[in-house]
DNA sequence: TAGCGGAAAAATATCGATTTTCTTTCTGTT
DNA sequence: AACAGAAAGAAAATCGATATTTTTCCGCTA
């Protein structure tokens, strides 16, 4: 991530590729409310472009489980529910978990200060907005396991992250959740990781996601209204 | 697939979903080989259809993992390696485990009978080409998780059975692998789930995978060729 | 002869219009 | 008043053509 990281989006990458980023952090932010039909029509004149980049970014979605496409019929955000976010939850934790051992497992020194240095960044970021932030906070994650050699487990484990953010959203701003003490959860992990202790690293990290997922859990409540 | 073939696509569903169905069979089969160039206009006039339906079905197999798309520079088939190999026999056994375990946990009288229904009609095809078995085989396979009230799961483990069987094919013909006590291996399976055993079940369908974890790296030894 | 532009060719990506399919509304009947 | 069926409207899907980008190939220079 770079210094003026939004509105950064001039010509770069093709209009497919705008068009998927764009798409997808409507829907992650909830600005494309679950389940909302997503017309061509619409979302062309809302991005200003043409009808074949918004059916392909939409259909890439679809693998990220963002997207529901009904053959004939269009695309929909997906839904959420109470049980859908009980999955991710349980489904982030096992992967995670698998992922962040193997990565301890093949622990070097390089790897280790690309997670000392995501830490940073998302420390340092922590008092401003969520849009500097989250993108961090991902990114520090993501680099916990970035040492596991498995490039479709890595696969899952992102696209979970970015199903669970969007139930952060959806529950309402993301203030609450760093006043938690996510810090400190974040903190612990890293030494763990540091240690190069796996089973104290994975220890730390899903309980830091029981917590998120209680916490969440509380604020949604049992039902979603659309 | 060769002249006048299963001619089972008439005009149902939309042309994309069509050229999905018949890519990814491609795919899987090995009919497009691995890391090859998937260029549109020579597709297009292979399945007989327009730019913007391969495109999109191309979109939609980037998302299992058998397409991979390169912006502005076109999409190629998914590339095989043993460490990829390794990767997806390892997160089956994980998955299919947690899964599973699931399954029996959630166990119907409904569920069981189709399970027992699944595995013989697989049976009963046992003798026939793998064009009618194979797709009786991921039926049963995924019949034993189906009661898993896990959408995102078993989508995984479908996309990860796919991944897999792609290389029985690559391998060569799936003859070998039916000579194999594959079915006494099922019927075990079975018996443990319809005895509701799911420590047992987990078991025998973990030691179904390392077998042909095993039986398939000695075939394709430790390089690929294109 | 290796390396470096720079056209020409090839392929991808995109657009605008048309066709097909679904959805809603309207109408006549029971 | 309720309902089936038809017709109009809306939206999705697809096509054919064009614009853009990448790749290839060739001649030039050092």
């Amino acid at each position: 991530m770079n210094i003026i990281p939004n509105d950064a989006e001039p010509t770069e990458g093709s209009a497919t590729h705008r068009a998927y980023l764009e798409l997808r952090e409507m829907i992650v932010t909830g600005q494309l409310k679950p389940g909302e039909k997503l017309k061509i029509d619409v979302l062309r004149k809302l991005l200003d472009t043409g009808a074949s980049p918004i059916r392909e970014a939409l259909s890439l979605l679809t693998s990220d489980n963002l997207v529901e496409r009904i053959d004939q019929r269009g695309f929909r955000a997906a839904e959420v529910s109470a049980e859908n976010f009980e999955e991710i939850l349980m489904l982030r934790s096992t992967l995670e978990d698998l992922a962040l051992r193997e990565s301890i497992a093949n622990a070097t020194d390089a790897w280790e200060e690309c997670v000392v240095l995501a830490h940073h960044r998302m420390q340092r970021a922590s008092d401003t907005g969520p849009k500097s932030f989250e993108p961090l906070h991902k990114a520090f994650h993501m680099a916990l396991l970035a040492n596991a050699k498995s490039p479709i487990l890595l696969k899952f484990c992102s696209q979970l992250y970015d199903l669970n953010i969007r139930y952060r959203f959806l529950a309402g701003n993301t203030l609450n959740y760093k006043k938690r003490d996510v810090s400190e959860e974040h903190a612990g992990v890293l030494e763990a990781v540091v240690a190069r202790d796996p089973d104290l690293a994975s220890k730390r990290l899903l309980h830091h996601y029981r917590l998120t997922g209680e916490f969440l859990a509380g604020l949604i409540g049992k039902g979603f209204s659309k």
